[in-house]
Parts: structure tokens; C-alpha cells; sequence
DNA sequence: TATTTATATTGAACTACTAAAAACAACTGC
DNA sequence: GCAGTTGTTTTTAGTAGTTCAATATAAATA
């Protein structure tokens, strides 16, 4: 029988610590204020991981980051996303599921696909060339109500 | 009527020159050298690209390979892929149909996948968040079969 | 608690790509 | 065909993101 707050139980209280020892990986503050943030910000870059767990962590290097995000994309603890009008690579920890992404290609906004109408079949090329496939990365490249606005407005201002 | 060897029919010899000066860009030996490899070459990156034409053009620079892939691109002569398995950005001139491609997250090695089974829906992602969506770049990683056997092998080597 | 070993830190280096100014070459009109 | 204009390329530097190697540190184990 498990004892879980309301809170635990509408925050999911993530035992980081446990998941982590479960893979092979000790379970360093670094680790887990990594994990904690991307399960709050996904999406987010090694800098923004970096700048983020900085004042809790001030010894904290973006070496470490970058290490980090390796090692648990490696043990598929989180996921590496690498996106057309992206410079730099993003991290998540939704992995469960195979969910894509959309984003804008004026702002960089970045949202969640959960699935994609009729959803199998995008799962399966009609030719793998002999591959067997792990998954399928697709991600939207769009304009978003904000940008496409802000685009008509500058179009009329300057004809 | 038009007057077309059998060489060229076979070869489908491509007039880059006017296809360039249609965009209005002018028809530089450098912009036709990257054409002309990337047709023959699909998914190189600009460094192979830069060591590939270099024989016929001793002066070229991978500077102005970067910057000819972007205007290409920019024009639509060109499509620029980025790989979630590969640092750098790969073009291919096949941009008229909405294919996809599949890359080996072993070796590297990229295919094109021409059609996905009940394509459309694939396109379609039930909640675009408000975007309007350009386009969808959908990349399968997977492992082939001459990195599948390999890796078995590597594996009972040593156990 | 002491020891072992994984992990973090530090500092440097590497790759892909971009920027700015000068040299050059493709198109225009003569 | 030749000269002028302007778009391109070259050259030189620089930046961002990431990785590497050696040392220091801290987590797990006994």
C-alpha cells in the first residue's frame, strides 16, 4: 500500500534519484536537477538547462549539461530532439509515447504533436530499404497565428 | 520540336544555367558545380560537396559552398535536410515531391523513402496549435542490415 | 568510514556555419 | 566583342554548439 499526497499525486513527484539507479547511473544532483527541469520545460536546450539549474547548482558547468543530456539520452532517460530551425539540440523527458513536434520557422516556438490523423501508417515507409526502424522523427514546420499576423501586418505597413 | 540525344534523355542532362537565371540567379560555375553533384549525390553535406568540386575548381571555398547552399535553398532550387543523426545539414535537388528519408543511426547511411503507406494523414497532425503548417519533414531512424549483422556479431565476440 | 570508481569541473579544442570587406566575374547595354 | 554595373566569390575572422582530456570530487560499495 503507497502513501501518496494530493500533491504527489497531481505532480507525478518524479523520484529521479530511483530512475536513475534503475538505468546503472548514480544519482547526482546534477542528474536529477537536469531531469527535473526538462519534465517542467521541455524542449529546453543544454543552455537553457544550464542557466536554469545554475542558482541551486552554482558550481554547475555547461560541460556537465552537455555531458548529462548525453548520458541520459544514451540510457533513454530523456530525448534528444534536433529540429530544422533549431541551431542547438532540445531535450525532453516525454518518451513514452511516440508523440512529434511542430514548430513555428519565424519565432522557433516549439508544441507538441500527440498524434497525427490516422497516426499508424506514419510509422511505416512502404520501402525501408532493409532498415529496421527504431522510430520515426516527424516534425511540422509551420507559422503560428502570432508570426503570420505580425507578417501581414509588416507586409502592409512597407508595400 | 526538340533535339535530344539518346545520351541525354538517359542522363536527363540538366540546363542548370537557365534553371539558375529563372530564379535570377546568375549561372556561376561554382552554383552549377554544387547543382550538378548534389543531382548525382543527394543528402551531401557542404564539406563533400566542397572536396568534391574543388578538382574542377581549385579557387572554390567551403565559405562560398555554405553560402551557395543557402541561396540555393533560399530559391528553392535546392532542399536542405537536417538529420537528427548528423551534425551537419545535407541537400538534395529533389524537391519537387514531398518525399522523406531514413537514415542508419549506426552508420549514418541515408535513403530516400518515396511514399509513406496512407501518406497523407502524415501531413495532417490533429492539433497544430494554432500554426499553419508548411511542411512536414518526417525522418525514420532505424538500423540497416549491414550494421543489424555487424552489431550481432560485436555481440557475441563478447559477451 | 574508507575505498573504489563513476561523474563533474576546468580549460582547451573542434566543427559547422556566418559575417564583412575586398577581389572577381556574369549579365547588361553599347 | 567590349566596358560598366552589380551580383558572387574569395579571404579573413569570428561565433555558437558541442566535444575532449586531465584533474578534482562525490556517490555507491564494502
Amino acid at each position: 500500500m503507497t502513501h501518496s499526497t494530493a500533491h504527489d499525486s497531481h505532480h507525478h513527484a518524479h523520484d529521479w534519484a530511483q530512475l536513475l539507479r534503475g538505468r546503472g547511473l548514480r544519482a547526482t544532483a546534477q542528474r536529477m536537477a537536469v531531469l527535473e527541469f526538462l519534465h517542467d520545460h521541455p524542449h529546453s536546450d543544454a543552455e537553457t538547462v544550464f542557466q536554469a539549474i545554475r542558482p541551486a547548482l552554482p558550481t554547475v558547468s555547461l560541460q556537465a549539461v552537455h555531458l548529462i543530456v548525453q548520458d541520459l539520452s544514451g540510457k533513454g532517460l530523456i530525448r534528444r530532439i534536433s529540429l530544422p530551425d533549431s541551431a542547438s539540440a532540445r531535450y525532453e523527458t516525454r518518451i513514452e509515447d511516440n508523440h512529434h513536434h511542430i514548430q513555428c520557422i519565424h519565432c522557433g516556438r516549439i508544441e507538441d504533436v500527440d498524434c497525427v490523423v490516422g497516426h499508424a501508417p506514419c510509422l511505416e515507409p512502404d520501402d525501408t530499404h532493409g532498415m529496421r526502424i527504431i522510430e520515426a522523427s516527424i516534425v511540422f514546420r509551420g507559422i503560428c497565428q502570432d508570426c503570420d499576423a505580425l507578417i501581414n501586418q509588416q507586409a502592409k505597413e512597407k508595400p
